[in-house]
DNA sequence: GCAAAAGTGTTGTGTATACACCCATGG
DNA sequence: CCATGGGTGTATACACAACACTTTTGC
């Protein structure tokens, strides 16, 4: 079955700089970010207050930067925090206060940190409770939430949503409060031991009237995420 | 472990529309589009030559339409053909003669029709062998085979590779040429005929000196393909 | 009658799930 | 001594890979 010959001519009405046409309008470039934690139980997005509302961060990109750079700066500039990962989700054009805006989104995960959490706790929505957020940061937030679930079954990701040391219990916690279902301990033990990311360390933490557990942290080792991701994520 | 107290004012920088900060540059939006069809035992990619260069089907976005069908409106104005599946892949910023953009790139797939392939011969190049692309080009189509390849694995995505009806051996082919690797035929068999995708017809193929081979079609089942798509891809 | 592709089963191996009890500790 | 969470094993079902021969047809 071969494609066979008939050639159309009809391209370069739409190119880009070649000066016969004229410039077209331009659409802003927006960048947005859903950055995700883990406290208090809950799957929590940052969405910092501006202008009375509330909205994910987001900013433009700038030409000196790799896009996924612009996003990390962005997420600094809008809540203070350096996020542990980020990952680009999807573009889309849309048109949200008379402006024509090319949202390209991304997902930024931060572990919880004990010092210095840089955003007010009123600044976190729990990922179930969005109504605060216009509809296309709610659109965006949904998607987001949807690839994470994804990826914590084939990736380290949750790496990024935990302390440095931690026990098995609190692994199970996050996974269960990002996946919002329970899971069984014995089956996820095994399943998390046998992948062997997991290192033992060699303290174990006591606290509350039962047997002490042990800590464990990340294998450093080259890891799963590269799955999907392309090649390039981040290059200039 | 509660994310605590502590606000820090930045945003707003580099808000969009603000009128207070004057107008940034904007980068230009560049949509590129990764055409695959299979013929001749190969699979291919439309690469128009424009201007002497080989190119991938490219162009900008219009406010009026959503993103993903500007791209499929690309790929049209840049080969004549309407390609019968489309998926965002990647955005991401680069600089390429001069010009600040954001390519924002697709995969697109188009079953080889035995009528007007629109697009000569000449202009599509073997996926191993892209030498005549530019380098950013090339890098979109590298990714373009990976996301492919994968998605054969859990989706219906070799649909939009074959005629509307096709023996299991057609198909079969189909995925070997996309994943560059023999299949077991009883294996594929099974799989294929278990995952319920198929529907036999009533027709068989007689050609050569050999059994006549059964056709099937593509059941027009709600599919599998909306596992990492977005729920949006194709909103306004 | 022979070349060429269609079609067809079994077995082993690994992977995911369901499920319940004992142990160490602090108070 | 008791409440709390830490830690452990087995049986079953399912998915996947390896593997070879018979049948139908056109020439």
């Amino acid at each position: 079955m071969a494609v066979r010959t008939a050639t159309t001519k009809s391209p370069s009405s739409t190119r880009a700089g070649d000066g016969a046409t004229p410039p077209r309008a331009r659409p802003l470039v927006d960048v947005r970010i859903v950055l995700f934690t883990v406290s208090e139980g809950q799957l929590r997005v940052a969405c910092p207050v501006v202008a009375g509302d509330r909205e994910l961060p987001r900013g433009e990109p700038t030409p000196s930067e790799p896009l996924d750079a612009s996003a990390s700066r962005i997420v600094r500039e809008a809540t203070g925090i350096q996020e542990h990962y980020i990952e680009q989700l999807y573009t889309l054009s849309i048109h949200e206060s008379r402006d024509w805006s090319v949202i390209v989104s991304y997902m930024a995960l931060v572990r919880p940190e004990p010092t210095s959490p840089a955003l007010a706790e009123s600044q976190w929505l729990a990922a179930g409770d969005l109504a605060a957020l216009s509809a296309a940061d709610q659109m965006v937030v949904e998607y987001a939430v949807v690839r994470l679930r994804a990826k914590l079954g084939y990736t380290n990701i949750a790496f990024y949503l935990l302390p440095e040391t931690f026990t098995l219990s609190d692994l199970q916690e996050t996974y269960e409060i990002v996946l919002a279902r329970r899971l069984d301990k014995r089956n996820f033990r095994r399943r998390v031991i046998a992948s062997g990311i997991l290192a033992e360390t060699e303290e174990k933490r006591r606290e509350g009237s039962h047997s002490p557990a042990t800590l464990y942290r990340f294998r450093p080792t080259v890891d799963r995420e590269t799955y999907l991701t392309p090649p390039w994520a981040g290059s200039a």
